[in-house]
DNA sequence: CAGTTCGTTCATTCCGTATTGAACGAATTT
DNA sequence: AAATTCGTTCAATACGGAATGAACGAACTG
């Protein structure tokens, strides 16, 4: 088992990945592209992280998703590179938002269709709700204070 | 199955705690909860979710570490009350904040221990954990901004 | 002080999903 | 056009942690 700083940095991102409800992987992933800097292919990852290629292209292709990976295609060559997006916050925030407006508005719709004599059920799932907007609202704040990361190519719906 | 709104309520509030990477049945606690607006005992939660002693105790105290819940000792009843906190925002985002700074301490760390010709993958990771530092301020910034909850008893470390 | 009634704990079971590996299509190469 | 070399997909498996329920101690009750 190693122990050397790399390795240990590449599995502490899985597992504070995976701890925010994520895969592992996923996490590995982003923390080798974060060290080695260049990009490097769905083969490489395999080799480093000792995966199989379904597990390295579906993480990729979720952390590309995220915005925190940029998948690039060098000329003469045909395999495709996997690169760590320098400044990944803005990406980053803007799916935690994303989800919170999801969130609430779920909740929102949900309360509205409550009978009148749960009122006061009603008012305060509402208010639940309301501070799930809220924070989407001041995440979004945020993101505009940091400005977007250069060299995204985030295209979420 | 019931279709009333406020098994919806309860039904999908599980389902998003657990899309966050916590226990479905903590969701469903606080959705009931948040709608009965008065304290619960345990029993009323194991009859009204269908749920276990165990399940219900457990998930319980997970929710009052967060802040989210507040327990009762009601005088002239033996058993525990259950209250959701009127407006658990200040709990919810302090307990995000402090993962998210003990994840970038965590990070910076182990970069700190990467062999000299490893600089420039250092200063990366690095960037990535002060990403992590700045997200956490932000929460404690939105946090204060929006005051404490009213009636919060969280005592965490 | 025996008998209940609580809440908690913990070994076991169960379930969701991450991971795998083989199969497939597309794009290249010889 | 046959043969490679890619990336993706999907059914099968493995694994981690959620949920259970029995056992336990503590606090009350008669």
């Amino acid at each position: 088992m190693s122990d050397s700083p790399i390795d240990d940095l590449i599995q502490t991102m899985g597992l504070m990945w995976s701890a925010d409800g994520g895969p592992r992987i996923a996490g590995q992933i982003l923390g080798y592209l974060l060290i080695e800097g260049e990009p490097r292919t769905l083969a490489q990852m395999c080799e480093a992280l000792q995966i199989s290629k379904g597990s390295a292209s579906t993480n990729a292709r979720l952390l590309e998703a995220k915005g925190v990976v940029r998948r690039v295609h060098p000329v003469g060559s045909r395999q495709d590179g996997f690169l760590a997006v320098p400044n990944p916050s803005h990406s980053l925030l803007k799916s935690v938002a994303k989800r919170l407006r999801v969130q609430a508005d779920e909740i929102s719709d949900i309360s509205a269709r409550f009978p009148d004599e749960r009122a006061d059920a009603q008012r305060r799932i509402a208010d639940f709700a309301e501070f799930y907007r809220q924070s989407a609202d001041f995440m979004d704040e945020w993101t505009a204070r940091i400005g977007p990361a250069r060299g995204e190519t985030a295209q979420e719906s």
